[in-house]
DNA sequence: GTCTATAGTGCGATAGAC
DNA sequence: GTCTATCGCACTATAGAC
């Protein structure tokens, strides 16, 4: 799988996302025009990715929010209800996609060896096309109220749930020698997760996500697959 | 290496760091009985780094730190100039405390095989004695400002280039095969971190540090030793 | 060496005009 | 649907008493 097609079939662009967003939060959102509303939501997310990102959800006031979008604070507060609504709406919709997109991928491979390399695939080209929004999630999570933040944690438990059971079909199927699927599946979460979380790295180095890929699936292999 | 060994030998504790601390900022420090500042800076830094760590350093207020340390706001200001110079008295220290470990450590192994083995362990041993400041400094970078911020980088891409040595050096001594030593010490910095990114995850499994440590050295090694 | 009191700033949120 | 004006509050930092 090349990231031209995975990117060129998941049509993921701001705008879809924005769609569903407004089409979830009807009561919630003041504004009924979708197609304003679609344009301000793109608007006012890709400014708090962009602030956040920099800075911290926290360090970014909604004045700066202001001043980025080109709104009023009276407009902003048309489309959340809270600082803290605009945190937990970037966060849930981003966890939704993930477990979709990822889901998906991995049903559409046949066997193991087939599903391991779906999964790390779709999980690194999916957060190279969000790179903001999984780096935002990742490092904001601990903002959230209790409740949200078991919604997030249950989320990276079940992501990395389906790499368990990946190794495991594979291990009952005399195809990977794991001794120890938690753990296994575990770092490899931590390897993929590298990925958005230190691009100043890799884009320094010019190492593209296909590069990345191939190296990581090439790194698991050697383990699982004994020659 | 045994962890308890390890924790015997370096003899890191508040009290031992925080003395350095003092010692290094006598100027800006107001109070100048040694002990007094010792004793109140470990409770500062110890409030801080839990606080921190729950809900990030800019959520913590000043206010928060008076009740958690049980000083009073003027007394907090005794101790630091600013919150900022907070934020970056407990990076630096930090910083060079794994800087001198992983060097020394790294040292004493004979042969690359051992170095790995001794990077591996004193960089996990070490988060694991000193995990809420690691944890710290990972989360709390970008709060930094520039300059501070590009010697965290700066940090982090030292201790990255400690490993990719050891690595040219097997591979050198024709022990190792790597085709991308860059590449494969990224991916080990980030599981190393994992460590101390994820406590709750290995905290929850109940695996031990030395476990992990065992786990990650086999893992590395049936990608870098060819059977 | 530590305290209390307070200055001065900037925050999130809302009401009501247009 | 968007704006401006403003409220009340919490923040960092400091000055001066003890």
């Amino acid at each position: 799988m090349k990231f031209a097609d995975f990117s060129r079939n998941v049509m993921i662009t701001a705008e879809n996302i924005c769609r569903d967003i407004f089409l979830e939060n009807r009561d919630s959102i003041k504004i009924k025009k979708e197609k304003v509303v679609v344009k301000n939501l793109v608007n006012i997310f890709n400014a708090t990715l962009r602030l956040s990102n920099e800075k911290g959800f926290h360090a970014m006031s909604l004045r700066d929010l202001c001043q980025e979008t080109g709104l009023s604070m009276g407009a902003l507060y048309s489309y959340f209800s809270s600082k803290d609504d605009l945190l937990e709406t970037i966060q849930e919709q981003g966890r939704r996609l993930a477990v979709k997109v990822l889901t998906e991928y991995i049903e559409k491979a046949g066997n193991p060896e087939e599903k391991l390399e779906a999964a790390v695939k779709s999980h690194l080209y999916l957060s190279e096309i969000m790179q903001d929004w999984f780096f935002f999630s990742y490092m904001e999570t601990r903002y959230l109220d209790k409740e949200e933040h078991k919604k997030a944690i249950a989320g990276e438990l079940y992501t990395e749930q389906l790499f368990i059971d990946i190794l495991e079909q594979g291990k009952a199927q005399k195809k990977f020698k794991v001794d120890n699927a938690a753990l296994t599946a575990a770092v490899i979460k931590a390897m993929l997760q590298d990925w958005y979380l230190k691009r100043w790295k890799y884009s320094r180095r010019v190492v593209s996500v296909e590069e990345y890929a191939e190296f990581l699936i090439g790194f698991i292999r050697s383990y699982i697959i004994p020659d």
